[in-house]
DNA sequence: ATGCGATATTTTAAACATAAAATGTTTCTT
DNA sequence: AAGAAACATTTTATGTTTAAAATATCGCAT
C-alpha cells in the first residue's frame, strides 16, 4: 500500500478521534456552567423571594405579553410539557399571582395573565434577577459576547435540525 | 453642572443597561442550547438503550475509575445530593449494572463499581453517546472550540466564586 | 346533522432532585 | 475509656418533570 495513503487515513482517524474528545469536553463544560448558574439563580429566588425558578419563568413569559397567553403558548415558549405548565399555573393561581380566564370564542383554551399583584411582584424580582445574571456573565467583553452569541446560535440551529 | 460630566455618566448608565440586556440574552441562549442538547441525549438514551441520563451519568463516572468510587465521591463528581445518588444506585444495582461492596477498613462507606454486565453495556452506550455529542457540537472549528472553552472556564470560575 | 380527527388542557404514574432527619461508624479529646 | 464531633449513607417529605391517558371542545368532510 502507498505509505502516503496510509499516513493520510491515519491522520484522518486521529483528527476525528481528537474532535470527538473536544466535543465531549466542550459539552461537559457547557453543562457544568449552565447548571452552576441555574442553581445559583434557583437558590437566590428561593432565599430572597420564596419562589421557584419554574414559577418565575412562567411569570416572565406573561410579563412580556400583557395581553396574556394560553397554556399551550406557555408550554411552547417555556419548552416544557403541557402537564408541567398546568401544575405550575395551578400553584401560581393559588398564590394570586396569575389568573386563568376562559377565552370568549374557544371553550377549550384559557387566557393566562399576571394579576396586579403578580405584576408588582414580578417587577421586584426581575430587577434582582437581572443583576444576578450580570454577576455571572457580565465580565465578558463585547467581542466575547458577540462571538459566544454567534456560536450558540449556530449550535442551536444545528441541534434543532437533528430529528429525534 | 459641567455638561461633559453629565454626558459621561449618561453614557456610563446606558452602557450598564446595555450590558444587562446582553447578559440576559446570553444566559437565555446558553440555557436554550444546553437544554436542547440535554433533551436530545436523554431521548436517544431512552429510545436506543432504555436508560435515563442520570443512570448513564453515574455509570460514566464509574467507567473512568475502574477501582470504584464511594457514594460520596459519586455525589461530589456528579454534583448532586447524596440522597439522589442513593436512589439512582439502588436502581442500577437492581438491574445488575453496578455493585455496592463494603470497604474493608471502613464500615460506613461502600465501594461502587460497574459489574461485568455494566461495563459491557456502558461501552456500547458510550460510543453512541459520543457520536450524538459530536453531531451537536462537532461543527465548531478548532479556534472556536478553544475560544468557547476559555470563555466557559472564566465563567465557571467567576460563578463558583460567588457565595450563595 | 354526524362523526372523525385535531386541538387544548388536566390528571396520573414513574423517575429524579433536594433538604433535612435518622442511622450507624469513626475519630478526636480529654 | 467515654463522650462529642465529624463522617458516610439511607430514609423521608416535598416538589419538579415527563410521557401517556383521560377529558372536553372544535372544525370539517361527508
Amino acid at each position: 500500500m502507498d505509505p502516503s495513503i496510509a499516513q493520510l487515513s491515519l491522520d484522518h482517524e486521529s483528527r476525528i478521534e481528537h474532535d470527538d474528545h473536544q466535543a465531549i469536553r466542550l459539552w461537559l463544560r457547557l453543562l457544568t456552567c449552565t447548571n452552576l448558574i441555574e442553581r445559583h439563580l434557583r437558590n437566590r429566588l428561593r432565599s430572597e423571594f420564596d419562589i421557584t425558578l419554574p414559577r418565575f419563568d412562567l411569570m416572565a413569559q406573561l410579563a412580556r405579553e400583557p395581553q396574556g397567553l394560553t397554556m399551550g403558548d406557555l408550554s411552547q415558549r417555556m419548552m416544557v410539557s403541557g402537564g408541567n405548565v398546568s401544575g405550575i399555573a395551578t400553584q401560581l393561581e393559588k398564590e394570586g399571582l396569575i389568573s386563568r380566564e376562559p377565552v370568549p370564542g374557544n371553550r377549550r383554551a384559557f387566557c393566562v395573565t399576571l394579576t396586579a399583584a403578580g405584576n408588582k411582584r414580578f417587577a421586584e424580582m426581575a430587577t434582582a434577577h437581572e443583576g444576578w445574571i450580570v454577576d455571572c456573565l457580565g465580565e465578558l467583553s463585547d467581542a466575547e459576547y458577540e462571538h459566544m452569541m454567534a456560536m450558540l446560535k449556530d449550535i442551536k440551529a444545528g441541534v434543532s435540525a437533528i430529528k429525534d
